[in-house]
DNA sequence: TAGTTATTGTCTCACTTTGCGACAATAATA
DNA sequence: TATTATTGTCGCAAAGTGAGACAATAACTA
């Protein structure tokens, strides 16, 4: 990591969403001996888009590519410039000599979340990092920063976009039932809505495929499987 | 305007609205001596918060202060990296010794825009320009990097956010008739509506307060005045 | 002064969308 | 064969939307 490689003063953070137990969650970072939670994040190559950097970075935190992915702030405000923070992490991390200045320096960072398949993930942590771990969205720790504030700009993005753009699938595997479709619904809406009606209009837009029965072993009708597409 | 003053790699573009003649319109400046048509922008000062810094900007490109902006994007792609478009842009101006190397690199931009009443304001060049116009949307001179790109987008977010955010009203007078107001709604979704729907809308939205009625002088019934709120 | 004209505010009517309950179908169990 | 929980779908009422129609009206015309 050199100061030439990066470009000065711009950094990315990510809000991974995935879907699991009827929750969503948000992937949140724990770095090494400093008590500090943060979104998993990272910088933009002098040779690279940032879209490429940020999927990047997603790539090493989950290990996947062509993940749902959607910029939607920059966070710009000179009161989330805190050098002692980001000492306090090189510190605990005893990183060997070289020039570091940069990043104590003001970062102004561009915010993206992504919508992932919950089961096909194993979050790794990064290099600075103790752990990479699932947190429901509605009692995460207390993040560093200003990260609080971009998961709730995120979670309000996403609710916005949930209706317009049919992207609920994302947090799914490719087949799912109706029920679990809902349910992702639901935990990013945070309210409940009819059975009925939410069928009817998912069938209505056009965009799910309706596959096989799903069979399991319960005492009642099975359902069926759809697939976006 | 000097190198520590600003953060490296990173500006701002504002595609700033107005409402005339039935047209919606932005402004763009013209550089000196370079035939090079760009959107206001600018850099951010050390101190300064990124959203302070676009009002800077605006306040010096149209006088106003308390502006309706948003943020909708920010454009990082290496492709728009051009720094011949740049060396160009000094050479034609001229500009003393100094050193002028970091506005030769990579950067980042956030993009902006904002809804004005077009009456208010007297566009002002900036340093580097012979003129700051207002074009018609859709008759826009060749514009530098990626900005039609970004006008694009500035567009795509305005038509999206129009009906959910009754945001309408800020290319307008303080009191204007629903007429005009069906008209800004049209210029910018490009579209025609039907009047008597309209009105029943926006009456039903209640946030619309009636006022005394206009007399034009026209040979027919004269409308109310309405203002937000 | 009375008729004319263009525009406005509102209404009606049909059609679509939405919220919500109900009912038959069905997979496994008793 | 009856029972139970869940699913797919329907029906109905309420709310929302698109489009035409009509009376009201400001100024002009004869």
């Amino acid at each position: 990591m050199q100061e030439d490689d990066y470009l000065y003063h711009l950094a990315f953070d990510s809000v991974i969403f995935g879907f699991s137990g009827e929750k969503l969650k948000i992937l949140v970072l724990e770095y090494h001996n400093t008590n500090l939670f943060a979104l998993p994040g990272g910088f933009v190559r002098q040779d690279e888009n940032l879209n490429d950097a940020v999927r990047r970075g997603l790539k090493e935190r989950t290990g996947l590519d062509n993940i749902y992915l959607e910029q939607f702030y920059t966070f710009g405000d000179v009161a989330r410039y805190k050098p002692e923070v980001m000492e306090r992490i090189i510190r605990a991390n005893e990183i060997p000599d070289q020039d570091l200045s940069w990043l104590l320096k003001r970062f102004v960072s561009v915010a993206y979340y992504a919508l992932i398949n919950f089961d096909e993930v194993v979050p790794v942590p990064d290099a600075l990092s103790d752990s990479c771990t699932w947190y429901e969205v509605d009692q995460l720790p207390p993040l560093m920063l200003d990260h609080a504030q971009i998961v709730q700009k995120a979670l309000e993005t996403l609710r916005d976009n949930i209706s317009r753009k049919l992207v609920g699938g994302n947090l799914l595997p490719a087949r799912f039932t109706m029920k679990e479709l809902q349910h992702v619904y639901e935990a990013i809406l945070g309210e409940k809505l009819h059975r009925g009606t939410f069928q009817r209009k998912m069938l209505g837009s056009g965009v799910l495929k309706r596959h096989e029965k799903q069979f399991s072993g319960a005492a009642n009708k099975a359902p069926f499987l759809y697939s976006f597409e």
